[in-house]
DNA sequence: GCTCTGTTTTAGGCATGCCTAAATTACTAA
DNA sequence: TTAGTAATTTAGGCATGCCTAAAACAGAGC
């Protein structure tokens, strides 16, 4: 028995299956492979395996799947897969911003109310926030007739020494990392530069305009992503 | 596999059986039979015989359970009814008061999600709202440690003629319904006195203290539950 | 007390979605 | 080209929670 409180065909592992999907598939669309979904998911791969024989002969079928050869999403998988990365964005922001939840929590209570929210909830929580485009960890809310375009973030391991950078957004899977990062000011639309320097296990960073600088140990670096600041672009 | 969403040992349906037995026990804690369960979940006998026994050798148990003679709930068991209760009562609040559902739209949307918010989220619904005693429909709201005194409500239809009373609550299970009674202006809250006169297929009511009455069939007198209307009592 | 009828339970099955263990396949490197 | 290894799939199982059909039971009326 599926959970009876699916809202229409889909199973809240379904769902799971093709957010990981669209996620590790990065924005090549590549194909993902089963054990990297079994990773992601926290399941054994021969349970990834049935699982996506079964996605892939639903009707309409929700992943293009080749034995041995990794999934990847159909129109019909990426339509369901933005939907719910859609709830799960606006309830974060609908828990931040009206229900004092702060930036560390709000992930835990999306993941698990993203699969039992109605499309007319959905609708209401985005009109009472206006419609917002991004979410607490500046993350892009895909938008309501499925259109989202990803942004072009690059890893804060990656950037260049020297060259201004925005944060752009932050990863939200860990709580405490959320608040070392809080508590460092690193939040999205915040500026910084990369020192030059050595890069082995931490990053010299400086913020904004400030003098002095700080150390990021590369667990916490790997969790921030940036933009470019041009010149015209500022701390929001 | 039990939905992966479960905030605790609970699974959607032992939820669910426990608030129908709560419900259908009735102020009296009457055993409930079987059947009466399978209609009210509607789903077959057999399968509320095979439920039953589970929840009463769970441990801890959360039904008492006699062969052939119904279930009742124990202790623990009427605890997380309650729960169950609480969260969807503060959920149609919640949808009905900060989110513009009308309270013909909660039901649905309350029953789904009940199962789901954690305890943080309950507070902070809770705290939102400033810990309302009474849900959109009327009916009383658990208290967070378990507390719940039912009301001692009557139903219309056994309301002796020409007593005031005072409407207390609404049936919240039939979306047109709620609109029929809304449009009749049958609001919690309402003075009615039920005319004299014959009682076969509709009730005369007068509403307040207005001049006028109206007819109200037996369908819907079914689903108002009122309580004495002191002279102190006035509408809300 | 006995029978009849409707209720309840048992027995056997099915779908979902996970698991472990045992094949099988694909790729890498000699 | 051919092992060897790691990834993947198959096979078989389990728990949940529902179903139908058939058996067992309880209470009412006679
Ligand atoms: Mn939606
Ligand atoms: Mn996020
Ligand atoms: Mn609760
Ligand atoms: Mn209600």
């Amino acid at each position: 028995m599926p959970s009876k409180s699916r809202i229409k065909g889909h199973t809240e592992s379904a769902d799971d299956y093709l957010k990981a999907i669209l996620e590790l598939s990065g924005p090549e669309d590549q194909r993902v492979a089963s054990n990297a979904l079994a990773i992601h998911l926290g399941i054994r791969a021969a349970s990834v395996t049935g699982m996506l024989q079964k996605l892939s002969t639903d009707k309409p079928a929700l992943v293009k799947y080749q034995k041995h050869h990794g999934a990847r999403l159909t129109t019909a998988g990426r339509k369901r897969a933005l939907e719910v990365l859609r709830h799960h964005r606006l309830l974060e922001r609908f828990l931040h911003d009206f229900l004092d939840y702060g930036w560390d929590e709000v992930h835990e209570e999306a993941e698990r109310l993203e699969h039992f929210i109605s499309e007319k909830l959905e609708d209401k929580i985005a009109a009472k926030l206006g419609d917002p485009l991004l979410d607490p960890h500046g993350h892009v809310i895909p938008e309501r007739n499925g259109a989202f375009s990803a942004r072009d973030e690059v890893n804060l391991l990656n950037w260049a020494c020297g060259v201004p950078a925005l944060i752009s957004s932050v990863s939200d899977r860990d709580a405490s990392d959320l608040r070392a990062i809080e508590r460092l000011g690193l939040r999205p639309g915040t500026s910084v530069v990369v020192e030059a320097g050595v890069r082995n296990a931490s990053l010299l960073v400086r913020i904004g305009g400030q003098n002095s600088t700080i150390r990021l140990g590369q667990h916490l670096a790997a969790q921030i992503f940036v933009v470019a600041r041009t010149p015209q672009a500022s701390a929001a």
